[in-house]
RNA sequence: GGGCGCGUAGCUCAGUUUGGUUAGAGCGCUACCUUGACACGGUAGAGGUCUGCGGUUCGAGUCCGCACGCGCCCACCA
């Protein structure tokens, strides 16, 4: 049989991950198979905006929805993870018009028609950026079912969720007061509205009454009064009373007002105890003005200038009119005093602008009625959130929820399904129609299109085809994970969790893992307007894809944001390397008469190898623990410790002895080889989820007949063993102290010790005898005597790992170094024994705590007492 | 105004849910080592008493209360 190649001395990921994600794409492995009888899981990736290039934050997403498809997939499940993009309205809508105002034109002068050929043309471009980044990260992608939100197959779903709930009565249009970003020129949901604390003004002017006397308000945007239609006291406020039913005179325009009394709106305490009112330009005026019958006065035009109800004033821009206002009151000698004053202002969450209040014909869902299954789903379990303490700022907003905007001034989305006829009917249709279903007229489509997070509700099934019963829908909803970032809890999961339990019945996925953000190394934002923004793509090129996926898993504990500093990356590209320079050294000691681990005699192999063996086990078992629970960082922490700490400090340099001489007791060469080879290869597998690359180049080259990608991920728990544990933890501890000691006392490192281990019971004995090669190797001795019972005179007496070491040391070597460190030792083991010994001796601690615990403090003490008696009788003998 | 999270080695973080060995890791630091897998390496080591105060307990980094500091989310005080 052909052996292969020696695996290159040096580790260039770039020369394999490309032909192995071919590979893999090829193989089938990414799509599940249809019918099946295995379990299905599966994950919808939350689909990024076409609006530009991945950046960390997608990359640490899809290295961890990678990773758990992977491990699911070796598990034996049939796994689906299904990818996409969405087209995001607004955000992507904004880049391309900044595209056109560099280029001196924009959308309207391009037309509607002309415009969307520029956006599907972005898109497209964008798209498959995207794309090629994911299959740069190893991203394991059904690419045979990947959606895009305005897809035909999708587009069906959003226009029948969008007249199913019309007829339901849960869709609706109104007249109300929205956010309205005067840059995008269109409606915002209150959630697409950032609100940032503003240096700004208080501004108090009077009002004069009619028929004498005057009333003072205070307002923080003056340039309203212009759409003042009342002002409002407090009923029972002895200061105003009087005043109700009475009217002011506007002094800028040519009109009255009413002084209307109003316990919601006016709080007493605050300002002057007298409100302006301005129902067309304030939420909470809006709700007074219906309470009292106001008029409600629009003074700005959708540009945020102002129109021809703000008489003298129309035509400025609202912050020009502000000073244009008060300036016009303190000519009419009406201002009244003004202060500093921070507030929070709404800002368009895609192009910054402050957003005003405004009056406008929108379509609205309903929905307290769709929050309340969507918070049963969670309050059950039914829906877990991970970390759990996400559901108190889940329910809460879901229980004060308000009624969400979903029409857009835009044009790049669903356009919305309503029509329109001359006589006022409106007909809403899943097909386009051409009359009225009412009177038969000519109809026109309502030019809006909806929010895009509309459709983003629909994705966990609106992608497997429904409302069509489709094989996909029957197979995989609801989906088993949403691995996502917080930030979109309530724009998302929330609305997910919604529409799915209205359309479906059932919650869409299970369990939801919310991640963190990826930051800084100085813990701040990444933005590019900081210049710290890092592309995936560049580090996959500097550090591998297996380096980049291995630090955002091992950075991503729960709940917490992940501090990205380049060093990190470093250290685990440098793990990378030494998985690589193990595997190869191992591969260049076979022979090819290697046994599988499953075909070994494990009972009679040798104490290393079962001690290897085992710590395996054990990590498999953590890992399988740790992904459950979506702790990265503990299955990562796991698995670098066993390469790094056990396999390559340890269990390698045991290996060398045999691989270079041939056995000894007990350690056939044949099942030494084996056992390296199968430990590397199973560690391979253990590593495949987080790191895909390396380690299938590595198992090919260790023979492993077939790619992991389908491999079975190794469960645990067969090889444990807890007397192989027990001799190695000995045995470490052994030869670290005497390494120490050669440290301690200055010597070369060449230099040859003379150990005696005088009081070694009888297990410990034969096991370290069958090892006497291999522990005067590691700890490079002239002389291990595992018979003598009694210590040389003179020579370094210790306790390690529950053994007495004697190491004999020329007299002249022992300097004051040494006896320094000795004493300190004893200093901490006596602290540490009285400690103990107090506890033992406190009758409250004895009765009440757990058997094991007071007996395994007694074991301590005994195993203190004993080390402080060896250092005390080493410094006495030694003077 | 509500709600949430955090404060553990120089840095970044585990550990706290179910209280009990001498509180861990990576990076950084110090010393020595170019030993045929690996200097993206090896060996050894220094370094925290767990923000502060009080309480519960035989026993607290771990539970409770208060204080201080940091961060985030939600919210129509004009």
């Amino acid at each position: 049989m052909s052996r292969p190649e020696l695996l290159p001395t040096r580790f260039d990921p770039t020369s394999f991950e490309g032909r192995w994600y071919e590979v893999w794409e090829r193989s089938g492995a990414f799509t599940p198979d249809l019918p099946s009888d295995r379990s299905p899981f599966v994950i919808m990736i939350p689909p990024p905006n076409v609006t530009g290039k991945l950046h960390i934050g997608h990359a640490l997403q899809f290295t961890l929805q990678d990773l758990v498809i992977r491990w699911r997939r070796m598990q034996g499940f049939n796994t689906l993870w299904l990818p996409g993009t969405d087209h995001a309205g607004i955000a992507t809508q904004v880049m391309v018009e900044r595209e056109l105002a560099k280029e001196g034109t924009n959308r309207h002068e391009l037309g509607r028609e002309r415009f969307l050929e520029r956006m599907w043309e972005w898109k497209a471009h964008y798209k498959d950026n995207i794309s090629a980044q994911a299959k740069a990260l190893g991203a394991s992608c059904d690419w045979t079912r990947e959606r895009f939100t305005l897809d035909p197959m999708l587009s069906r779903a959003v226009r029948h969720a969008f007249v199913t709930l019309f007829r339901q009565g849960l869709i609706y249009r109104s007249h109300r007061l929205i956010n309205w970003c005067p840059r995008c020129l269109t409606a915002l949901s209150d959630l697409e509205v950032v609100h940032k604390e503003i240096d700004g003004g208080m501004w108090d002017f009077a009002y004069p009454v009619e028929g004498g006397g005057e009333i003072v308000v205070s307002t923080s945007r003056p340039e309203t009064m212009l759409g003042d239609t009342a002002v409002a006291v407090h009923p029972e406020d002895e200061r105003y009373r009087h005043l109700i039913g009475r009217r002011v005179r506007h002094p800028l325009l040519d009109r009255t007002l009413p002084i209307v009394g109003d316990a919601v709106l006016v709080d007493t305490s605050f300002g002057t105890g007298a409100v302006k009112v301005t129902p067309a330009h304030d939420p909470a005026d809006f709700a007074t003005g219906e309470r009292h019958g106001l008029e409600r006065i629009n003074i700005l035009q959708p540009d945020g200038r102002i129109n021809e109800n703000g008489g003298p004033f129309a035509g400025l821009d609202r912050f020009e009119a502000r000073k244009a206002v008060l300036q016009a009151l303190a000519e009419h000698g009406l201002r009244r005093g003004e202060r500093a004053h921070r507030h929070a202002v709404g800002h368009c969450q895609r192009c910054d602008t402050i957003v005003e209040p405004y009056l406008s014909l929108q379509w609205f869902v309903k929905a307290d009625v769709l929050a309340k299954p969507a918070l049963e789903a969670v309050r059950s379990g039914a829906v877990e959130l991970i970390p759990d303490f996400w559901v108190a700022t889940y329910e809460n907003w879901l229980e004060n929820i308000l009624d969400w905007c979903i029409s857009r001034q835009l044009w790049w989305g669903h356009r919305i399904p309503a029509f329109y006829c001359a006589n006022g009917h409106t007909t809403v249709s899943e097909e386009d129609v051409t009359s009225c279903a009412e009177c038969g007229a000519a109809v026109t489509q309502d030019p809006d299109v909806l929010d895009t997070w509309f459709s983003s509700a629909l994705w966990p099934f609106s992608t497997l085809g429904w409302p069509a019963e489709t094989e996909d829908m029957r197979a995989f909803y609801p989906t088993s994970v949403l691995i996502t970032g917080f930030d979109i809890l309530f724009f998302w999961v929330a609305r997910m969790i919604m529409m799915g339990c209205h359309f479906t019945g059932k919650p869409p996925f299970a369990k939801v893992h919310l991640t963190g953000l990826v930051r800084d190394a100085q813990r701040q934002k990444m933005s590019k307007t900081k210049g710290n923004v890092m592309d995936p793509l560049e580090l996959v090129q500097q550090f591998g894809a297996d380096a980049v996926r291995f630090t955002l898993a091992a950075l991503a504990s729960p709940g917490r944001d992940l501090p990205l500093d380049v060093r990190r990356m470093e250290g685990y590209r440098a793990f990378a390397t030494k998985l690589w320079n193990a595997a190869r050294f191992v591969q260049m000691n076979l022979e090819g008469d290697e046994l599988a681990l499953d075909e070994l005699e494990v009972p009679r192999l040798g104490v290393p190898e079962r001690w290897i063996l085992g710590e395996l086990e054990r990590t498999a078992q953590a890992a399988n623990r740790a992904w459950e629970q979506f702790r990265f960082d503990e299955g990562c922490r796991e698995l670098y410790h066993f390469v790094w700490g056990d396999l390559c400090d340890w269990y390698l340099e045991l290996a060398k002895p045999v691989f270079q001489n041939g056995g000894g007791q007990r350690r056939e060469p044949r099942d030494v080889r084996s056992v390296a080879r199968g430990v590397v290869l199973e560690a391979c597998k253990l590593l495949h989820p987080v790191m895909p690359f390396i380690t299938e180049e590595i198992a090919a080259h260790l023979g492993a007949g077939a790619p992991l990608i389908r491999a079975p991920y190794p469960p645990g728990g067969r090889f444990a063993d807890e007397g192989a544990a027990r001799t190695m933890a000995a045995l470490q501890a052994v030869v670290q102290e005497v390494r120490s000691y050669r440290h301690l006392v200055g010597l070369p490192p060449a230099t040859q010790l003379e150990v005696v281990l005088p009081s070694l019971e009888s297990e410990l004995r034969r096991a370290f005898g069958e090892l006497a090669g291999e522990i005067v190797r590691l700890a490079n001795l002239s002389r291990l005597d595992l018979e003598a019972t009694v210590a040389p005179p003179g020579a370094i007496l210790d306790r390690a790992g529950g053994v007495d070491v004697a190491i004999v040391l020329p007299r002249d070597l022992v300097g004051a170094e040494e006896a320094t460190r000795l004493g300190a030792e004893l200093v901490k083991c006596q602290q540490e024994l009285v400690r103990i010994q107090e506890r033992l001796a406190d009758e409250g601690f004895v009765a009440r705590a757990p058997a094991q615990v007071v007996a395994s403090s007694r074991e301590t003490a005994a195993e203190l007492a004993r080390k402080v008696a060896l250092i005390a009788r080493t410094l006495e003998s030694r003077g």
